[in-house]
DNA sequence: TGCCTAGATGTTTACGTAAACATTCAACGT
DNA sequence: ACGTTGAATGTTTACGTAAACATCTAGGCA
């Protein structure tokens, strides 16, 4: 790798563009880039058969070609994808715009999408945006119309792009990844719900009196998604509604909610809704002397890589992220190619990874409903 | 926001380049972009002027200033900036190559990247790696060749990269993260070896005889660094070097390395080379008994947000991966701007963070040196 | 032999932008 | 009054690529 060459070569050169290169003088002006003018020259060969065997057309002739390939190697020519973005008028890249990677989820799906958009011939770019406030969205929305995106992946929040005056940039198509926007764009998204119902059923099934929630921040429609299908799966059941502890989704947060239910004498099974919480809960009804699962049963929710070394084990929903930038990126990459989507809400499902954080009540707590089997 | 009128027009054009358009005539091919020339003719100046409103040249009068302004409004200009970074022959983006974004650090590395490039008016492009294969990083380097970045950050071990085929287009700049190559490229990366080093000096200074460890896997550079900074440490105090053992940085393989750890009847202190191993060793120990920090003290390395929630709360080695990121973009934007760069490793400091997993060994362990105080 | 066809290659042009150069015009000084 | 200046704006051109069109060559067939 000659990268002390690259170096001396360019800390050598004339240091501005004093000598305002005229037209053709290589070594003028740094001439940065090798050009298919100068591929073509050195091969003796028109530029145009140069970006023919550049986009590997079919009629060159075989000997040509190897010259040609020959001369790209020797003078490390490389295509300019502004001047082919500027004559295709697509610029083969996919914008996400979203507030952190930090965040649980967010890092797995962009993972996702980025792998799955090169592996159909896109990049993709990051447009993050600082603090979620209103201004910072359209500020992003902003930068991102003059950006060289063809689509944007939204992993925001919807409710923040519902000022009226945003005006997304024709031409730029996008797809919203969690949120209940359903109608109004296409949207991506994990079935929460289902996630929830699942995972609420199962203490139910265990034979838990009710199923206590720790959720996420009332700001975020994926948290709410679980609270409300929490809520409905007791109602549903007949079970009684206890009072909801909320966090902010990290482990600490967590952990103070879990302070609090583990007072709450009836408390036997807990619904966090994530698995970040969960952790802190963990930690919490432990130092309480509450073991799990034999007197508290929790459910996480996301399947994060660790929870199957929590103490002990955690019983979660798990989300497919993977699953979800695949579709975003089928999705988005239709719209672009001016193909149907379907409309609607796409939902990925989920299912019930069960581990040993979960187990029957006690006995003393048992339902009465357990006694059927 | 008009999503619904933009699908509805690109529902109601042709399919295909049916028509294929004549030269200028709009409305026959699908004019898909506001270009300067359309403001121009709306506002009645040339489209040089249009081109001095949009980069804020300061020779145009106010009156036909707010005349383009409303323009470009009415249209709904955006610059297109393929042509853009074609006139200008840079990208303005710089492209990030890693192997995903689910590692621990990477995450917020790209995030902290991400940011600063914003900040300095650039975006950023995600190039993920599949498998780390040599083939693989040729394969990303290779499409690096062909995308529109100034430069790239690499967040790989370096000595994927070692092929002496590999030639780096000329033109892109590089930083590399995590990496020993201090000498041949530009380096910036955590002081991994500091860090390991306050670890292991940490748990000497409570008394323990000696410091077994967990070291992630051989092939990273990174691991490798804490391991030897580990066994150096050991080595000047003059104690005893235990035998590896090794994982793969999943909490999983933590768990793995906790239980044969655990049934060493001399290991009082541990350290685990990231915090998700520390948490696989801390639900070992708890399983197979063996009580921390009273039995065994166990120090991590990553300072991960839930590091504070495991059981115990983790002692860790705090990572700045937000220094990180802004130096990255700092040195690259230097050599980008041919700006003179400070050669070698620019090293980011770390710091240990003390919470409830190390202690001072049990009475029956205590290293004589303890004495002293 | 000469025309026709098809495949290989060369030439022209447009994509949207902005620097460089050219032009216009009003204000100013002598 | 007239030339000079400089600010405001218009015109030309190049950036690198690839489609569209033009040209050229060799081989097939009457």
């Amino acid at each position: 790798m000659d990268l002390d060459a690259q170096a001396h070569r360019s800390s050598a050169l004339p240091a501005g563009g004093a000598q305002r290169g005229g037209s053709g003088i290589p070594g003028g002006r740094r001439k940065q880039r090798v050009s298919m003018a100068d591929v073509a020259k050195l091969a003796g060969v028109s530029s145009q058969t140069v970006s023919r065997v550049s986009t590997g057309h079919p009629s060159v002739v075989d000997s040509t070609r190897r010259q040609v390939l020959a001369a790209m190697r020797q003078l490390g020519y490389r295509p300019n994808s502004a001047a082919r973005a500027l004559r295709y008028g697509r610029f083969n890249t996919i914008g996400v715009i979203l507030f952190g990677l930090s965040s649980t989820g967010n890092s797995r799906t962009v993972e996702a999408i980025a792998a799955h958009a090169a592996a159909e011939g896109y990049a993709i770019t990051l447009i993050p945006v600082g603090v979620p406030t209103q201004d910072n969205v359209l500020g992003a929305f902003t930068r991102m119309g003059e950006l060289a995106v063809d689509g944007v992946v939204i992993i925001i929040e919807v409710h923040l792009l519902d000022a009226s005056t945003v005006a997304l940039p024709p031409g730029v198509h996008m797809v919203v990844v969690d949120s209940d926007a359903g109608d109004r764009y296409p949207v991506v998204d994990t079935d929460q719900a289902d996630g929830a119902r699942q995972a609420v059923h199962h203490l139910i099934d265990l034979g838990h009196r009710t199923v206590w929630h720790v959720a996420g921040p009332a700001e975020s429609y994926a948290g709410e998604r679980r609270t409300a299908a929490w809520r409905q799966t007791l109602t549903e059941a007949g079970l009684p509604i206890p009072p909801i502890e909320r966090g902010d989704w990290s482990a600490e947060s967590g952990y103070r909610a879990g302070l609090r239910l583990a007072d709450q004498a009836g408390c036997t099974a807990i619904f966090v809704a994530n698995d970040q919480m969960a952790l802190g809960v963990l930690r919490a009804l432990n130092e309480r002397g509450r073991t799990v699962p034999a007197q508290v049963s929790v459910v996480g929710f996301d399947d994060l890589p660790d929870a199957s070394s929590y103490q002990p084990p955690l019983t979660t929903v798990h989300q497919d992220f993977a699953a979800v930038g695949q579709r975003c990126v089928q999705t988005l990459l239709r719209q672009i190619h001016d193909e149907p989507i379907d409309p609607g809400t796409n939902l990925v499902p989920t299912r019930l990874i069960v581990r040993s954080s979960t187990a029957p009540p006690p006995l003393a707590d048992r339902a009465a409903r357990e006694c059927r089997g």
